[in-house]
DNA sequence: CTGTATCGTTTTGTTGAACAATTCTCCAAG
DNA sequence: CTTGGAGAATTGTTCAACAAAACGATACAG
């Protein structure tokens, strides 16, 4: 029964881990972590001489990786000035939740259509943010509220839409650096998380996407309002030369 | 009536005019136009000395171009092996239809929403296909097809919508490229993008909504039997070593 | 005091060469 | 027809060099 075609696409998919990444990859993953985790504020230059001495490449290998981090912008490449860490408008917030709204909704449509849900890695989500929480590991929630809303996407099985709202996360995550004290934002929002996948357990999968529909809206006005207050105000000496 | 942040805006948005481009930048664009018109037809591979030496680029330069169009997943970057202009898979074909589905309908839900629409560019599109049709050029029939649908979703005024859309049309014109006498293949639907507009300019949104739904369903299903045939029995010589 | 012209410094943009590592090609042996 | 292997070709990565642009500070003119 297993067709010659089956075990071709396996062994396609396995391809992916067998090849190893090269260096400018590796590099750029780690920049990428490193951005999320806030070690590079928005606003940081990134010197080619600097971090391609630290990391041990050389410079034009770290132009790759600056050209992969460029288009999934998370930095902004200037000519002649150098690569800079993205800095986020109210409008780029208020266009990423547009996005969000249409991929989320979406998915659950899809997903809802397609046939029995696959809720087991939605589940572990929404309960380890309850212990990370729990436990006042806020960061960890943060990341764990985000990996919610990645496996509702994931419940669609679609290769494009679920990298499409990883990089929506990654870029998302750039806002919340800007804000002090934005780890616990996410906080209430688990009590809405936990409701959700309630709802589409007892497969009342309308009443969960009007549920999720309103988490976003809300988290959103919070996010602007909070962002913007930030933008106007910048509280601390978080901000980095931008010019 | 002209408010500061009109004024920051519009300086913004002139100012990716100003700063010119880099040598790469400019390489991976002329790769791009070349790969969709198929001069470098899916599978091929693209020799970093010999496309260096006829840009007249060097290596390096070359490799931070591969990598810009290997993010946008027009080639595929294979470790040790170098970069091939990508093949699609029927798989492949059926997520981006999926994502079209999503985009363009939410694009059109939200620009009903939003205000009045500025049908403009979407007319330009639908006519200017039209005449194209009547002379027979064929490929531009093709691209103004695509046209009409990324002028469907900047009605929706979101930078990320109308890129995501931009890139989309991009890696599905990938999929033309293996069927021959692909250009003829938009020309019936030349009049179902008239009939949309037509009844986008009399606000019935609903109705060209579900227009523009059975017209993806349509031409997803014409492309994807058309494309399987071509795979398993891929015509002429077209198809160019990709091991 | 404000603006601007200028010059030296720093950083990026791009190239060319070099070498290691891997893959490819082709041919011979089993 | 498959397996092995030697040599050729290609990619991966670094390094050094230089042109070009941006930065910074200082001096000068109004």
């Amino acid at each position: 029964m297993t067709s010659t075609r089956a075990v071709t696409t396996v062994l396609a998919n396995e391809r992916r881990r067998l090849a190893r990444l090269g260096t400018a990859d590796r590099v750029s993953e780690i920049l990428r972590e490193q951005i999320a985790a806030g070690l590079f504020p928005p606003g940081t230059r990134l010197s080619e001489e600097s971090i391609g001495e630290a990391l041990g490449v050389s410079r034009n290998t770290l132009r790759e990786s600056f050209r992969l981090l460029g288009h999934e912008k998370l930095v902004v490449h200037e000519l002649n000035r150098g690569v800079f860490v993205r800095v986020l408008t109210a409008e780029d917030v208020a266009d990423l939740f547009l996005l969000r709204q249409i991929i989320e909704s979406s998915a659950l449509e899809i997903a809802g259509r397609a046939g029995p849900l696959e809720l087991g890695p939605v589940f572990a989500a929404v309960e380890q943010a309850e212990a990370a929480a729990g436990e006042g590991r806020w960061d960890e929630v943060a990341t764990l509220d985000l990996q919610f809303h990645q496996e509702i996407v994931a419940l669609a099985h679609s290769p494009r839409l679920d990298e499409l709202m990883h990089r929506l996360l990654a870029e998302l995550r750039l806002a919340f650096h800007v804000m002090h004290g934005s780890q616990q934002f996410h906080e209430p929002y688990l009590m809405r998380n936990r409701k959700i996948v309630t709802l589409l357990k007892r497969k009342k999968l309308d009443q969960a996407a009007r549920e999720l529909h309103a988490y976003l809206d809300d988290a959103q006005r919070e996010l602007l309002s909070a962002f913007r207050a930030e933008q106007d105000q910048p509280s601390k000496g978080h901000v980095v030369s931008d010019r």
